[in-house]
DNA sequence: TAACCG
DNA sequence: CGGTTA
């Protein structure tokens, strides 16, 4: 029967489940305003492809390989076979089993297949196939579904497998929505991003991320973000000129397109040896939150995902402009560092994330800690069990690497991400 | 704990 | 890797 349609490719499977969502007419239509309709670019590749999808995928392997991995079976000589329809749809199911990661599945159904092309004449039941070495009662019930039904239910439910892991990377691809939660969502019978829209479980964050997954995705231009940054340095230059404004991320790296704006600030009132703890906790407060409520007054500031007292995550945007209206939406952080922390937070916040690590491990491979807090020496006490904190000065982000004897890097030569071997910490002690 | 930041 | 937030 139709056994034809073998496997259908992944890729365009994948397009098709990314753009189903555009414009249906949902009941939505209040909440989600003309930009935040959900239209997708079909999976972008491009250089960088740094969306969800992948940006996750420095953990996961990446869900595909079931393309290439799919075809390898011994497709013996099923044509001559007078059960070649069987025969087809055995090795669909070993297919399925070992896309299941059940290799002893997989060769039970490959076993039963052989002896059955091997088999002269047309079979008429599972129970006749049972004679054959190989085939349990097992294969032998899904035959007789084939026979009696033309379909086995299991490769059916196999195709909704695809697009639950599909629907899966959909939902991942929402800021705030991971792979635990992601699951749990798909689990509970969501079927596309208008459908999770109403799920109510779904956190401050994962709103914002849903309101905006186009426009997250969508890079910004270089000089988009140095407009950004002036509003951020101008509106926090007018609360206080004393605050020190950097933005860093990809775009400190020279990136010509960046996906959001990292900014650090710091201020000479803000370090961690201040009079008293409450002292400094309320100007640790007000430092950051003084800037994000100036950021929000003047419309900048869209949205926020979370307001804490030295991190901030947000939406930001352009003002209107004349020729092309609104501009686009895009995430911005803010960071507030202790005063006497600038370069270790600088260093930190320029990245790349496989930089920081490369860093960070090599502090540790030499008894010290490095973070956005500095490059701290933990050193054994000569009597007791103790441990002593030795923080080191650091005068420049080149100290650091000097401390750890490193060669000093650029923002622009710290693109570590993608980059094949590199000789960099080659052999440590 | 999950997700996020570099 | 080492950190913040909810
Ligand atoms: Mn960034
Ligand atoms: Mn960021």
């Amino acid at each position: 029967m139709s056994t034809t349609h073998l496997l259908p490719a992944v890729l365009p499977s994948l397009k098709a489940t990314f753009k189903r969502p555009l414009l249906l007419r949902s009941p939505f239509s209040n909440v989600l305003t003309k930009q935040t309709r959900f239209n997708f670019q079909p999976t972008r590749s491009a250089t960088g492809g740094a969306q969800k999808i992948v940006k996750k995928s420095s953990k996961l392997p990446q869900e595909k390989t079931q393309t290439q991995s799919v075809n390898k079976s011994p497709s013996v000589q099923i044509k001559e076979s007078p059960n070649r329809d069987i025969c087809e749809v055995l090795e669909r199911l070993a297919i399925q089993e070992r896309n299941n990661g059940q290799p002893f599945k997989e060769r039970a159904y490959q076993k039963a297949m052989r002896s059955i092309v091997a088999y002269p004449t047309r079979l008429n039941s599972g129970k006749e196939a049972q004679t054959l070495p190989g085939v349990g009662d097992k294969i032998a019930k899904k035959i007789d579904q084939f026979l009696e039904t033309g379909s086995v239910e299991q490769l059916l439910l196999s195709k909704s497998n695809q697009e639950e892991a599909d629907l899966i990377n959909l939902f991942q691809r929402i800021s705030g929505i991971g792979p635990v939660k992601a699951k749990s969502f798909v689990d509970k019978g969501y079927k596309s991003l208008e459908d999770l829209a109403k799920e109510p479980q779904l956190t401050h964050h994962q709103r914002i991320g849903l309101k905006y997954i186009k426009e997250f995705e969508e890079k910004i231009p270089r000089d988009e973000l140095e407009r950004l940054l002036d509003i951020v340095k101008k509106a926090t230059h007018e609360i206080d000129p004393r605050y020190i404004v950097e933005a860093c991320g990809s775009f400190r790296r020279g990136a010509n397109v960046s996906n959001d704006l990292d900014i650090i600030l710091t201020h000479p009132d803000f370090t961690e040896v201040m009079e008293s703890a409450t002292d400094r906790k309320k100007v640790k407060t007000s430092l950051l939150m003084q800037v994000v409520q100036a950021l929000e007054n003047c419309g900048f500031l869209t949205d926020s995902i979370s307001k804490g007292s030295v991190k901030y995550m947000g939406v930001c945007q352009l003002p209107k402009n004349k020729t092309d209206g609104l501009c686009t939406h895009h995430r911005i952080d803010l960071r507030l560092i202790p005063h006497q922390n600038y370069y270790a937070g600088l260093l930190a916040w320029t990245g790349d994330d496989e930089h920081n690590r490369i860093m960070r491990l090599r502090a540790k491979a030499r008894g010290y800690t490095l973070s956005e807090y500095g490059l701290v020496r933990k050193i054994k006490a000569e009597i007791g069990e103790d441990t002593y904190d030795e923080k080191i000065h650091i005068q420049s982000e080149e100290d650091v690497f000097k401390v750890l004897d490193m060669p000093y890097k650029k923002p622009h030569e710290r693109n570590m991400r993608g980059v094949v071997k590199k000789k960099y910490l080659m052999h440590e002690e």
